[in-house]
RNA sequence: GCCCCCAUCGUCUAGUGGCCUAGGACACCACCCUUUCAAGGUGGCGGCACGGGUUCGAAUCCCGUUGGGGGUGCCA
């Protein structure tokens, strides 16, 4: 039998990493098997749902490289679905309409040992009308047992569940309806969702029964929730976790996904960089971990730098691209030819694309940035750092331009005052790039040009001498 | 409160009764390399929550405790 994955967010907010992770969880277990791969939109609760977050998510897995066989199906436009399978359950005796108000329910089972709804319409024969919630009726005895494959099998006594509402009063389907009516339609043979569903779970199954009985139930599979450092659940008002901020700030997105593959998954040996192809030949579903990750951002960037540094040069210059053109510098400034000289030093440097910029910015810049603690600390009061910027004057002026050439000369710099070239470096280091950290400093200078360096050198003394 | 889930270094994890003196990675520290910063190399710090069982033997199985989390909506 050919699996079937669906992957079901609501529109109700950004995109964010937990989700992402659900979602690739959901297509490796496809692709592995030769499954189908469904992406469903669960917008049942109109209030709440923005088109725009609808764009979100495609376009969120689109980066991802999740792609989806089938839909994306809107719940919204398969209402007459669900009212059909209210209607069966209202038939069958399954459900019965209530029109007990919120307020009124709390303030009636306030003094009860269980919350939640005391069944106080049960026999009241109510049929459909305005106010009218429809309910499901949740046995007295027994229980039901969920089979999980990454939780065994937890067990809910029906004592504990109330009659919940299936369809609300304003006649629209509630998400434990409208999920079990269209996973029983797209023949869903896995159900792998986040873990803050397994206390619901229970109601899928008796709905699932009593709307398909004899049909088999899915697999189910509840992945454990991200956490911030406090171990909260990542929660996209609480926490910057935006699938689209990473991309911006110049996350790859196969970093991102083989970080997020690791967050509860780990592959056999002591290996942690996969490729896709890796990924999807050795997931499985149920060596997911049961315990709660915590979602390290430090980690997910050093993933990123390694796949930026195992990028080949060609690829890292393209794919900086869009961030080069957001750069700081005048449009018409920028050299292709300067960049791609520079970019296999800057490759090794960055732990993000957003990084690129601000490592070769002073190429491209007609001042060099000024950083005023590097000036102060390197040039202001760095060793002899006159005598160094005077005396590189000097020699560049004459010497052929050539980081090697560069190197040796300066080297002789320091050395004529005292400094090794680890010192003598700073202060042409900052009158030139602005900065005290950067990209190696014989090459950057060959790239800028013997004009621009000594204009800069010499400005760097001017300023000096103020 | 009630229901459910979870528990190995700070973090992500390997571990499925002996291979564990508990392995790897991130982070951190030190050293090496070195024109800065990175990258790389070497080393270090650091963990089986606790208490009972079961067993010749337990990180691994069982029970309890504690701690954490999720749910408890006419949200998903």
């Amino acid at each position: 039998m050919t699996v079937r994955l669906r992957f079901s967010p609501s529109p109700t907010g950004y995109f964010h990493v937990g989700s992402g992770r659900t979602a690739l969880y959901n297509w490796l277990e496809a692709r592995r098997r030769g499954g189908t791969f469904i992406l469903r939109i669960e917008d049942t609760d109109t209030e709440r749902n923005r088109p725009e977050w609808v764009d979100g998510i495609q376009s969120a897995m689109r980066w991802l490289g999740l792609d989806w066989d089938e839909g994306p199906f809107f719940q919204s436009q398969r209402l007459s679905l669900y009212q059909e399978a209210a209607a069966h359950l209202v038939s069958h005796q399954a459900a019965y309409y209530c029109d007990c108000t919120q307020e009124v329910v709390r303030e009636r089972t306030k003094a009860n040992a269980t919350p939640g709804y005391d069944g106080h319409c049960r026999e009241r024969g109510l049929g459909p009308g305005p106010g009218r919630a429809l309910r499901f009726r949740v046995p007295d005895e027994g229980s039901t047992t969920v089979v999980d494959v990454i939780r065994g099998m937890p067990t809910f006594d029906h004592a504990t569940i109330e009659d919940f509402v299936v369809v609300r009063s304003n006649g629209s389907p509630l998400f434990v309806l409208a999920n079990v009516v269209d996973d029983i339609d797209m023949g869903v043979t896995h159900v792998l969702r986040a873990e803050e569903h397994l206390p619901t779970t229970p109601k899928y199954v008796l709905l699932h029964r009593a709307l398909a009985p004899g049909h088999e139930l899915p697999v189910f599979a509840h992945v454990p929730v991200l956490v911030d450092e406090r171990r909260q659940k990542l929660s996209k008002r609480k926490h910057k976790v935006a699938l689209e901020d990473y991309r911006e700030q110049g996350v790859l997105p196969e970093a991102m996904r083989n970080y997020l593959a690791l967050l509860g998954w780990a592959p056999g040996g002591n290996r942690e960089i996969l490729s896709l192809d890796e990924l999807v030949a050795e997931f499985r579903l149920e060596d997911v971990n049961s315990s709660p990750a915590f979602f390290d951002e430090r980690k997910l960037l050093h993933f990123n730098g390694e796949y930026i540094r195992a990028l080949p040069v060609d690829d890292f210059v393209a794919r900086s691209q869009p961030f080069l053109d957001d750069g700081p510098w005048a449009k018409e400034d920028f050299s292709p030819a300067a960049f791609r000289d520079l970019a296999p030093l800057v490759q090794e440097r960055v732990k993000t694309l957003g990084e690129v910029p601000e490592m070769v910015d002073f190429v491209f810049l007609p001042e060099p940035p000024l950083d005023a603690k590097a000036w102060d600390k390197r040039v202001v009061r760095g060793l002899a750092a006159r005598d160094v910027l005077e005396d590189a004057i000097g020699e560049y002026a004459l010497c052929s331009w050539d980081a090697q050439v560069l190197h040796d000369v300066t080297a002789a710099v320091g050395e004529r005052h005292g400094l090794g070239l680890a010192k003598a470096q700073f202060p042409i280091r900052v009158a030139v790039t602005g900065r005290d950290v950067g990209p190696p400093l014989f090459e950057s200078l060959a790239v800028l040009g013997r004009q621009r360096t000594l204009e800069r050198l010499r400005a760097a003394l001017a300023r000096l001498g103020e």
